[in-house]
RNA sequence: GGUACCAUAGCUCAGUUGGUAGAGCAAUGGACUGAAAAUCCAUGUGUCCCUGGUUCGAUUCCAGGUGGUACCA
């Protein structure tokens, strides 16, 4: 029997979770999450996690695994979700895995690039760099690092650049040099599942587990995290909306159509992402039938 | 029922002294390789309410109609 991956994904909000479970009992095995706030366990209404009920249905493998103190980056999820599924295959021949972060997804499915971690200090400097001189001092230094790269970046995406002459910096050599744009092989097949609806259909839903997550108490939750608000991991819709509401800048009434604005915005990126790939088979969640049967037919080796 | 005002993009509205129109917000498309729920780029989508009149030409002026708002009954 082959081992393989199921992947689940599809835009926020258009059901993912709720199919996941049973997609999991069918197949009697385990969910690992490919998302990237899920991850973090000081969050929970505003990242839309399992219900507790659910968790306690399927075993769940990052969901509030990390603290939004810790470093965790697509790197992380690659390195120890593998680590992961070389476990789970010895007792299951499928695994479950569901999220919407697409560059998680990607790193696990095809890998990437090997780079040296960033000093969080070199970080710090070089965005104060960024931040007194302006970014042609920051694009200056990277033509002189790496000008393959340069000719290649999007010159007007700071953090692109700016993360590029980390890179040059921290590993001594040209970013592009490390840069190898091929897939990695993996030891198990991979079958990927898409979710979408009508773009109405899934705005409408969107905006209505905005509300939904107010009324539960999103408010109260992101209050508690304030202190936190630099963190990159609270640099998340549904928080950040409502850290500026705290600091006076705009209404709650605002802060709460900026989320539903920003969740929106945020699909439709993921969307736009999950396009390119054209080895995602397309469902509506509400084609459950098909999708096992897809499933199955894929999972038995044919 | 009468009078006044209004009717232009998905929404709120601007504008054209008559030459078929533009802002904000919303939206749409795209990029993406260790911060990715991040970050960046591009894009105006329109029976100018309807019918007729004047005019070379009407979204604009005139008349009627329809719908809305306010006030008066």
């Amino acid at each position: 029997m082959p081992k393989t991956l199921i992947v689940l994904l599809g835009p926020t909000g258009v059901g993912k979770t709720d199919l996941s479970i049973r997609i999991a009992q069918h197949f009697d095995t385990v969910i690992t999450s490919s998302d990237s706030r899920q991850v973090y366990k000081e969050m929970r209404i505003g990242t839309a996690v399992p219900e507790p009920e659910q968790l306690s249905q399927v075993k769940h493998h990052f969901i509030h695994s990390h603290s939004i103190h810790d470093y965790f980056s697509s790197f992380e999820c690659e390195k120890e979700t593998l680590a992961l599924l070389q476990n789970l295959f010895v007792e299951k021949n499928q695994v479950l895995m569901v999220g919407g972060s697409m560059m998680y997804i990607d790193a696990v499915c095809n890998g990437i690039d090997d780079i040296p971690t960033i000093d969080p200090q070199l970080r710090k400097e070089l965005l104060e760099k960024y931040e007194q001189e302006g970014i042609e001092s920051i694009r200056m230094q990277l033509k002189l690092l790496d000008p393959v790269f340069y000719n290649e970046v999007d010159l007007k995406n700071a953090k692109r650049v700016l993360h590029a002459v980390e890179v040059c910096l921290m590993a001594g050599k040209p970013y592009s040099s490390l840069r190898k744009n091929t897939a990695k092989k993996r030891d198990f097949n991979i079958v990927k599942i898409g979710l979408n609806r009508d773009r109405e259909e899934l705005y409408n839903r969107i905006n209505l587990r905005v509300d939904q997550m107010v009324e539960e108490g999103l408010v109260e939750e992101a209050r508690g995290l304030f202190e936190y608000r630099h963190l990159n991991s609270m640099n998340t819709v549904g928080y950040k909306e409502l850290f500026e509401h705290f600091e006076g800048k705009i209404s709650l009434e605002k802060a709460i159509e900026l989320i539903k604005r920003n969740s929106r915005r945020y699909a439709k990126r993921q969307l736009s992402w999950f396009r390119r790939d054209d080895g995602i088979n397309w469902f509506h969640p509400e084609q459950e039938e098909e999708i096992l049967q897809l499933l199955t037919e894929k999972c038995s080796g044919n």
